[in-house]
DNA sequence: ACCCTTGCCGAAACCGGTTTCGAAACTCAG
DNA sequence: CTGAGTTTCGAAACCGGTTTCGGCAAGGGT
């Protein structure tokens, strides 16, 4: 845990070491000892080695802006967070920033941080970024469909990483959690506990998630051999009144559902609220299911039946894919998916219905 | 919404606006141009104005990390999110986080975010951020007793704000909502409706409110022409199970209280569950306020009775405040505090203990 | 008419790096 | 021993700004 002495010295002499100091170290000069580092192929193996030990030595670091100003690169990735989507991303974003400027650091990289509140303002947003090189690339969290974020960048031909999927995939990174095998895998327990009837609320159609959530809940229903009634399912339900109203009018059909999947636990939460209206007991009258793993879900009563994603993982992984994506690896070879994790709670028990 | 039309040209040839274009479409040199834009006195008000008109004009705006290498200022400010702390500031760190960056930008900053998990790796992430000039000054939320992130920034002599006040002001800027007045505005509300066995569950004591609202608690009692029962009291609650927990010590009580009011909304949530095992009705048997306005609050049964802080306001307010320090104006002219709202609901209502 | 300010601006150094260019030294074949 | 080809490095330009310094012209006092 031992720093350098000298790092901080009081008053106006805080001199950093710069790659002068490491080359009169040496007697060499700053050229030699910045292609020595940059492991330019014109210097002899035994003095790069002798740079890079004296740098380590002496606690070098370049300074990123210094750099900058000639590569135009600043060492910083860019991630914009927009304040239309309310509730959506709220309490996974403490985690999800965490992972990210976690993977930065680890990369050597910083984390910027701008926010727009309107999608006009976003790419302004970004185009003020991209124009002062704030950023060497960017995070963009939560894909949509029509991505003006994704036509922008790929204009301006800048790196960038999805948290989620394209349908287009030229020139796009990605991570993204497959939300579709957990709709399935969701259907399917459900199917295990004798249910049949099972509605489904999808999330913002905006979003390029339900496409794939909507694929994966008939994917699990075609699995349990059970025919997919158009009546029990209902679309872009995102927060918790979306959730509560989308359930009333399943719930108040003639036939309602006897269990229901839900692309967002925010909407599960919703179900839980239109179910106490009247008077259905969630895990005994009625199974839900959601999707996330947010800590409001262990906390209902009855707690969450849910599929957990580990926000703070995606982070990381996605601020690691940027970097690379910017040292210039193909992107085809930068996407990458997980699984979110079935958590059993419950909310979820045996059919009595019939 | 029109924007300079090739700020983006394709390929290569990206090139921005600098300075020198600009000193050449006047005739005049860079040096001329960049003391007319910093406000220099031996530059004559007809060119200052010429100047700065073509630069408009131009759209030229200098690259931070340009100047950064001479002037040793980013014009960034720095934010470090700590992990240690958990749910404590997850609700409010998107809105926060928001303001933050709103108010970055708004004055011409932009926003760097680092994370530590640890305490020690805490001062480490601001001991590289300060040498690789990450940033000119740091925002720093939740103020704790001895603060170990005030100490470092005060001895390297590096601006910061405080979300949050200090006990030794020397140096500190802040902004701070005074939670002390909500606290004593809570008891009074409660005394009006008739209770005088009030409990109160502090919030974590490491923090610097916990003491604040303490003193707000006592001054509430004595406005009431109450007695302070210590026994009634509790400290270092923070996350639900705390609450929890030290609500079933006070309702399991000989007398209990007949209200409690925390100094957190998630220990307030916490109560609810207590409340719940005893099969207490909270609204009627036990009255029960929080503080910081959750969303949860709002969902809970019955709604919570809090004072909701603008925490997004409150990050517009301190990126302000930090590049007024950063541009030297004396910190004890940088503090500020503003007052929560109170919001009346459902969890609090007349004693009808006896 | 002369000198001394003062106002205003250009020239040039500088910040801490990167990158191009050319030359010295060292190889190796003939 | 010589000449061509390689390594390996230093010198210097450059990136986009800021800041110091000095000079020229106008103004003011005597």
């Amino acid at each position: 845990m031992g720093h350098a002495p000298t790092i901080l010295s009081d008053g106006p002499s805080r001199s950093r070491v710069t790659i002068s100091d490491v080359a009169d170290a040496l007697n060499l000069t700053k050229s030699t000892v910045s292609r020595a580092l940059n492991g330019y192929p014109d210097i002899s193996k035994s003095t790069q080695l002798r740079v890079k030990r004296m740098a380590e030595r002496m606690n070098y670091q370049p300074l990123s802006h210094a750099q900058a100003i000639k590569t135009g690169r600043t060492r910083s990735l860019g991630f914009v967070l927009q304040l239309a989507d309310h509730d959506a991303q709220r309490p996974f974003l403490a985690e999800f920033l965490a992972g990210l400027s976690a993977g930065s650091t680890a990369q050597g990289y910083t984390l910027t941080v701008a926010s727009a509140d309107s999608e006009a303002h976003l790419i302004e947003t970004f185009r003020t970024l991209l124009r002062d090189r704030k950023a060497d690339g960017f995070i963009l969290p939560r894909a949509m469909v029509n991505d003006p974020r994704v036509e922008l960048l790929r204009a301006a031909n800048v790196p960038f990483v999805l948290f989620g999927r394209q349908a287009d995939p030229k020139g796009c990174c990605w991570f993204d959690i497959r939300g579709e095998d957990a709709m399935q895998e969701a259907v399917m327990h459900l199917s295990e506990l004798g249910h049949s009837r099972i509605g489904f609320i999808n999330g913002g159609t905006i979003y390029s998630y339900a496409k794939l959530r909507g694929e994966g809940f008939r994917a699990g229903m075609a699995q349990a051999g059970l025919a997919v009634d158009l009546d029990l399912i209902r679309e872009n339900a995102v927060t918790m009144d979306d959730g509560r109203e989308a359930a009333a009018s399943l719930l108040d059909m003639a036939y309602p559902p006897t269990a229901i999947v839900c692309a967002v636990d925010q909407v599960a939460l919703g179900v839980y609220r239109a179910a106490a209206d009247r008077e259905i007991t969630i895990g005994r009258d009625l199974s839900v299911v959601g999707y996330d793993g947010i800590q409001e879900g262990a906390h209902a009563q009855p707690p969450l039946t849910t599929f957990a994603v580990d926000t703070r993982a995606a982070g990381v992984e996605l601020a690691t894919l940027l970097v690379k994506c910017i040292r210039g690896e193909p992107s085809e070879d930068l996407r990458k998916t997980a699984n979110a994790a079935f958590v059993r709670r419950g909310s979820t028990g045996p059919c009595i219905d019939h």
